[in-house]
DNA sequence: AACCAGGATGAGC
DNA sequence: GCTCATCCTGGTT
């Protein structure tokens, strides 16, 4: 059997049914490869013969932006294309089924692997396959999803289908599941330190908005519309799939895969209510972070938090003094405004500014002074910890 | 000088 | 109506 040298998109495939994709024609080892089921598009891993490298090789003929023609626009109002890239090898558990119902997984013919991961984005994939897939959760409707956390659910969802329930359901994102996310995004974050622009799209200017829009265009040998637009990152992550077409056209696609890589490595996922590793956040209901029209909005409060929170480390300019009784010390007042500004794109953000709207926070019961009063420290209120 | 408290006002959602 | 951003007066460290 000849190798398959392949990338699928799941998404693709209940939009494309006619479409048929070639892989690289000089390569002996390609196949056409009808886009009408999904087991036709994703090579088993016994049929795989070629070093990993090879495999993992991009494929311009997949390339987004020629699927993303007049034929399927009405489709691409509903899904977004997020995944090119064939993953590394990953542990795949071999006890564990979920079965996702979804418009482009038929559930009786697909068994996958699925979790919502930090980003909001549910994944997707089957321990046979070596391709897999993550879609914004908010493109799929949340009665299509199965609740993970909800026995109940669970259970009359297999027994509407007439399945049998798999032995173990379990939240692909607690397996420590990290493609595709992870070797995508850390490839994107170096592209975007080449070119100036901080790995973490909660430091992004408008300028800085603009360069990478303008480097994803140059990138994809479109055209460079990004002179429409002086918006900030989380004004970009409240436009879906349709308005970043209608905005960037062409590069509308990329723009979109980018920004759910991008709200995946910062912390800006933190500050989105339903997908945050948080408690005080409910994680299950499989709500939109970025849904059709919902404006993505950050309080000062949960700002604040994301910093004292974040894997990128912020000690420098703000740190916990007691974590646990939510006691923080501002220490560097000036960097911590910056950032403020930077994220609300108010370039005259200050401190006083900041903390008067800190003060604020004292009657709602959100952020308090500590008993002893200390210049510079705070504390967080019962419930917002 | 930097920080703190809180009133007033208006923008933007 | 809510959350800030902004500006302000006046007090504290």
């Amino acid at each position: 059997m000849p190798s398959v040298d392949f990338t699928v998109i799941g998404q693709f495939e209940a939009m494309a049914k006619d479409l048929e994709l070639t892989t690289d024609s000089s390569n002996p080892c390609t196949r056409r490869v009808p886009m009408n089921s999904m087991d036709d598009c994703m090579p088993l891993k016994s049929d795989i013969k070629e070093e990993p490298d090879f495999l993992y090789q991009n494929h311009p003929e997949l390339d987004f932006n020629n699927i993303f023609n007049e034929q399927y626009s009405d489709s691409f109002q509903k899904l977004i294309p997020t995944t090119v890239a064939t993953p590394p090898p990953y542990p795949a558990p071999s006890n564990t089924e979920v079965l996702v119902h979804a418009p482009q997984y038929p559930p009786v013919t697909h068994r996958t692997f699925t979790g919502v991961n930090a980003s909001g984005c549910t994944m997707f994939s089957h321990p046979d396959y070596l391709s897999g897939a993550s879609v914004p959760t908010g493109m799929v409707e949340s009665r299509d999803l199965l609740d993970l956390d909800n026995q109940n659910q669970q259970d009359s969802f297999y027994e509407e289908l007439g399945l049998t329930k798999p032995r173990n359901v379990l939240d692909a994102s607690a397996l420590g599941w990290e493609f595709p996310f992870q070797c995508m995004l850390e490839q994107l974050q170096e592209e975007l330190s080449r070119i100036g622009v901080p790995r973490d799209p909660m430091e992004w200017t408008t300028e800085h908005v603009r360069k990478w829009i303008s480097w994803i265009c140059t990138k994809n040998k479109k055209a460079d519309s990004s002179s429409n637009g002086n918006m900030s990152f989380a004004e970009l992550c409240s436009l879906n799939s349709n308005d970043l077409f209608r905005r960037f056209g062409e590069s509308g696609p990329s723009i979109s895969m980018e920004i759910e890589l991008l709200k995946s490595g910062s912390s800006y996922a933190k500050n989105v209510p339903n997908i945050a590793n948080n408690d005080n956040y409910n994680r299950t209901p499989v709500k939109m972070p970025s849904g059709r029209g919902h404006k993505q909005t950050i309080h000062l409060w949960q700002f604040l938090k994301e910093l004292l929170l974040s894997k990128e480390n912020h000690s420098d300019c703000i740190r916990w003094l007691d974590r646990k009784a939510g006691i923080f010390k501002i220490e560097d007042s000036k960097t911590v405004a910056k950032l403020w500004g930077n994220r609300k794109n108010r370039p005259a953000m200050n401190y006083d500014k900041l903390s008067r709207s800190v003060r604020q926070y004292y009657k709602k019961g959100i952020i308090k002074k500590t008993e002893q009063s200390k210049r510079l420290v705070y504390q967080f209120c019962n419930g917002y910890l």
